[in-house]
DNA sequence: GCTGTTGTTATACAGTCGTATAATAACCTG
DNA sequence: CAGGTTATTATACGACTGTATAACAACAGC
């Protein structure tokens, strides 16, 4: 039998990286389901071999594909931070509009993430990444709050960034899901005054880069 | 080949709650992949055929176990009200006390409403339950917010019911995913606050119903 | 240009999935 | 106690799942 599938060797780990891409892309669509090996393997372009190549089995290919998301999640939420960190609601008020934006809140990326719950809740690897990244974005809103104006003393500093998180949390998991029952920059301005009614100060709007 | 299993008729419609109690079960302990058609029969104790007996498909047992949840979650959310609708900011604080404490906030039912979220995008009967159920909380909060004795124009009471709500969802997400991260109670506490502090109202402690 | 390494394809396997259909027996009615 | 309904069991089917293994060919080093 002639006519085996002509190929090219990919450079680096980018082959890795094309297989976590189309993972995430397959299960923000159609769930975790969706995501067979087959059906990875197929959206990068390769046989369905190829995964456990680079992959000791899919649990791992989704862990790693978990790792990606978060990691780019956390990126994205604090991309916008200014420069000046030496004013802390000016850096609070980057964060809360960049978490209410897309590409953060977004529904394929809300779907994607509720996906990967039941695979973090069981895998102690992934639900370390996941507990990581929910800390490390708390604690970023907790100094900042803690480096307001108003002295506040760790403990409540501690609850109102558990406040603040919940309510970004909240606002970014609504807009996602139910996008028709909000208006354009509705639930970025209601995040940004919500913040300032939880911690007492008045946070600045932050303008965009780029709004057409 | 004689034994053949012996049953009895269940009564009622009786057999369609256990089955749909079993499907909640299974994807609320493994994910919606576990909650196969066989080992939902298996878990009602019935053999698989007879799921379709009384569901016309898998499909179709899954909108009625989305269902049967969202119904549970309104009802035990709100179970807890004061028969005085006179008193608004006491309601509301037994909404919120209600909805921060199990069985409401509990890690198996975010996983279990998680396991959901891609069926209900894709689904249009799922997705207007979905939104009934979003909107008919909100709108309760919205209701009692207009009534408190601060009077407040309805487009104001919508964003403050949006913001609270939101605060809500975000503490339910996170203190049953991350229960190791918060003292007892310290959720319930936190989200009294901030509701509290989000609507300029100090909100009463609700006592609740048996805590040893 | 030849050779060795290994990224990649191809094929096979046992298991599970949702669904369809037919046989059976539990219960209701008379 | 007999007869009819239908809830329930049993079995079969094709498609798909993740994994394992062997054959192959693209590229690097000499």
């Amino acid at each position: 039998m002639p006519d085996r599938r002509p190929y090219t060797r990919a450079p680096e780990g980018r082959r890795r990286e094309a297989l976590i891409a189309a993972a995430l892309d397959l299960m923000a669509e159609g769930g975790p389901a969706s995501a067979s090996v087959r059906a990875i393997a197929a959206r990068a372009g390769v046989t369905p071999g190829l995964i456990r190549h680079y992959f000791s089995s899919k649990d791992d290919l989704s862990r790693a594909a978990f790792g990606a998301m978060m990691g780019d999640m956390t990126e994205e939420s604090t991309a916008a931070l200014p420069a000046d960190s030496a004013n802390p609601a000016r850096a609070l008020a980057a964060i809360v509009s960049a978490s209410l934006r897309p590409p953060v809140m977004d529904g394929a990326r809300v779907r994607l993430w509720a996906g990967f719950l039941h695979l973090v809740w069981h895998d102690p690897e992934m639900r370390a990444v996941h507990e990581a990244s929910y800390l490390g974005y708390r604690n970023r809103l907790q100094a900042l709050i803690a480096a307001l104006p108003r002295n506040s003393d760790p403990a409540t500093a501690r609850r109102l960034a558990i406040a603040c998180n919940a309510v970004i949390d909240g606002l970014w998991l609504e807009g996602a899901t139910l996008p028709d029952h909000f208006a354009p920059g509705e639930v970025e301005r209601i995040g940004l005054d919500a913040v300032s009614a939880l911690l007492g100060v008045r946070l600045p709007t932050p303008k965009h880069t780029a709004q057409p």
